[in-house]
DNA sequence: GTCTATATTGGGATAGAC
DNA sequence: GTCTATCCCAATATAGAC
């Protein structure tokens, strides 16, 4: 690594742990700055404006973990028997338990869907409109008697569960934790597959 | 109504207006006051600050909704049967349906559950673990072999759904409107029974 | 590639006239 | 209760030296 791409590194992550915390919005270019150790003028020479931050600092996360979930997924269909809906949820879930590869891919994830439409709309079609069209497709073959229209508004309540668990990690009350993310992740798969598996 | 109320109204609806679209940080007290039409000064001579503002944005839409809730919730118990894991839900989520009593409350609770946590928690305590807390009781009460922790998951994640729900009102892809709401609600419904009612 | 210094704009809040 | 005018500070972004 040269000092190059340290400072770049370092920017990128305090304005992803910024950004988590307070917000987008509420992030100053300064406050990006200082917590990284490096000068207010270098942010802007590597990523030429804040929005070009947070393009990069999202991007850098959720790509690596959306392929992993489509290797997941690919890797299950051309397995020789048939996916289970559990398989289907575990291949579209468990990338968030990885933590070598994607650390702070919850909490990103999490926090991306909460900015506003105007902040979070564009990212969020670019980096995951394939991922959901092609998940909502593995759930349709194995609910063939459930109607297209209905199978979307399943997946729909499933994201804002799994959702509110990065969000929270856990409920209200709970005070939240590595290990709670892990638990709760199976309790959401139990709830989720009743939901999803109704004739 | 005096003129003084009636600037008062005319910023609250602004304000519940800009930060439902762009976000609490991202609004500025001058976007409210031109919204609004009324002069910049009496945003703050109304409400001190802008805090002030967002705490009365947030106070005077979900106090009443909140009311309507534990009403709801009130009049199942009082009943002579005991209520059904549908009746405790539908007292939980159809106010959100009432458009005369709380017709932004939807998109209000949606909102302040996506501002960060230093904007967001200390409203959402005050406003909300009395309702929670109340109707875990109530489902505690209809499943007595589900233990506390795992009923509170169950909860957690039936909220995440709904949250997910009042801010898009629709899947992605799908547009939304009044009606998808509403159609939506019955899909939560629906779906979160069968998440909830498991042995 | 990184710094200092600064241009420029917009923010929250308030003093004081009416 | 409402206005005008303004204070003071923080924001993004860039110019230009090193």
């Amino acid at each position: 690594m040269t000092a190059t791409t340290d400072t770049r590194e370092k920017i990128l992550a305090a304005a992803e742990q910024l950004f988590i915390e307070r917000g987008y919005a509420a992030t100053s270019m300064r406050a990006i700055a200082d917590r990284a150790g490096v000068n207010l003028a270098a942010t802007n020479y590597h990523f030429g404006s804040k929005h070009g931050l947070l393009t990069e600092v999202f991007h850098r996360r959720v790509e690596p973990f959306n392929q992993l979930r489509l290797k997941n997924l690919d890797a299950l269909e051309a397995g020789s028997s048939a996916p289970t809906a559990r398989d289907i949820l575990e291949a579209f879930c468990s990338p968030f338990l990885q933590g070598d590869i994607a650390s702070k891919a919850p909490q990103i994830v999490g926090w991306i869907y909460s900015e506003p439409n105007s902040v979070a709309r564009p990212l969020l079609e670019r980096e995951f409109s394939v991922v959901a069209s092609r998940f909502q497709q593995a759930f349709a073959a194995i609910y063939p008697d459930v109607s297209a229209q209905e199978l979307r508004w399943r997946f729909h309540f499933l994201v804002g569960s799994l959702l509110h668990l990065l969000r929270l990690q856990a409920p209200l009350g709970d005070k939240p934790s590595n290990a709670s993310l892990k638990s709760g992740m199976q309790h959401l798969i139990d709830y989720s597959l009743a939901g999803l598996a109704r004739p």
